[in-house]
DNA sequence: GACCCTACATTGCGGCTACATTACGGAGAG
DNA sequence: CTCTCCGTAATGTAGCCGCAATGTAGGGTC
């Protein structure tokens, strides 16, 4: 198992290096981006931890040329910063799980294998259920081919959904994922997106619906 | 699931208990050492959330006190003071899991499922009896493969037995385990929630089945 | 066995809260 | 200016849950 670190501060380098070979991993760390774009050409990496705050930009700008070089390959993303925002930040843009700093090195190691294990099908950056697809990299979905438009906060509404499909999204973390850290919500805003969300799931045949579990969230499943 | 939350500020505590109970957990709040103190000797919570900053004292001089009372009980320590040697601080005080704020609940959520599910880490942590399922991290039910959903109440009632499949369940342990300090009842609002359950997993056909010990309490059995 | 007391079972009702839906108006983009 | 998006509020609806009334079964005593 080849793991390449991208992080730029030498003593947590050195420190998740050791981790990780405790963990019969091999691990392979480079300090910039432009580094670890070299080494990701290499193609011999299993996965990537990738921290954001890189002396040339940050962490997140390398995602979508991880995906192009190395579609599957799993993405976690660390960082100091462990406001909600970056957090959504960090999994808009593609990555497969978040990690702020300070973390236990287990449930780095946990977390690693979680990705790892799963289906190649989950890899894919294009989601589908039922009759509805979604480009997570272009955060466009469509329905049988056609493009199925929805405005800003629909669309993250059903972002969010899928990618915990068939499982209940807390309705905290639907607001989370929405509304960034100073929108302040003081209404049911989060419930007129998701009733417009469904209508138009409808309306279009999307082969989706999404239920409500009282008291906690929604869940977003095929029909049938 | 019942929690003892150890918090000061008003706004916090309200926000962690309304995000916890969205999560199917029972919190009790009290926001000083002492208080916690007294609330741990009632011996009916699975876990603690402890922050640091209390008005009589720092929260890490009750860990040696909740160890004493309820030797394995998880204690996840929250704290303002993100720094490293505040986290070693903690961990070597002998918390279980160390959360700097401000943090997501849903991590926090998580941790505490992680802390929870540790004593039984080795096993999959997904009960399975007659034709039910319940997965123990997600804490939904499930009747071959199909989603057995449940009222918050009735949940913890069928969670609180299965967990102690095949022994009797204490008609007080049962009433501890759904109702927190405040939320008195008068009634037999528990009885009513095991009939409802009662109900529902024949009408699944769950393959479980409740009985009542008479004076005693009630014991959640494989039926033949 | 007759009787009674108590614990448990079951059901319907009402209040409360969370959710669904619709209409409206403001704000910003083109 | 017009259109779309989106937060707000009002109104309607459904589900949960505590409560109490009524029924049932267990177990003790005589």
């Amino acid at each position: 198992m080849r793991i390449l670190l991208v992080e730029d501060e030498p003593e947590m380098a050195v420190a998740l290096s050791a981790a990780l070979k405790g963990h019969d991993m091999v691990v392979d760390h480079v300090p910039t981006l432009a580094q670890a774009e070299e080494a990701i050409s290499a193609d011999v990496h299993r996965a990537v931890l990738l921290d954001r705050q890189l002396p040339d930009g940050d962490g997140l700008v390398l995602i979508p040329k991880l995906r192009a070089r190395a579609v599957g390959i799993p993405i976690i993303v660390l960082t100091a910063r462990g406001e909600l925002v970056d957090r959504v930040a960090g999994l808009d843009h593609g990555a497969d799980d978040y990690l702020a700093k300070p973390f236990a090195v287990d449930e780095l190691v946990a977390r690693l294998r979680a990705v790892l294990r799963r289906p190649a099908g989950m890899q894919c950056d294009l989601l589908r259920v039922g009759r509805l697809a979604f480009d997570l990299a272009h955060r466009e979905a469509s329905v049988e081919g056609r493009p199925f438009q929805l405005p800003r906060r629909e669309l993250l509404v059903l972002e969010t959904l899928l990618r915990r499909i068939g499982r209940t999204v807390l309705r905290s973390s639907l607001e989370e994922a929405v509304y960034s850290f100073d929108d302040e919500i003081q209404s049911n805003a989060l419930d007129t997106h998701v009733s417009r969300l469904r209508r138009k799931l409808t309306e279009a045949q999307a082969g989706v619906e999404i239920h409500n579990i009282r008291g906690v969230g929604y869940l977003l499943k095929h029909s049938r």
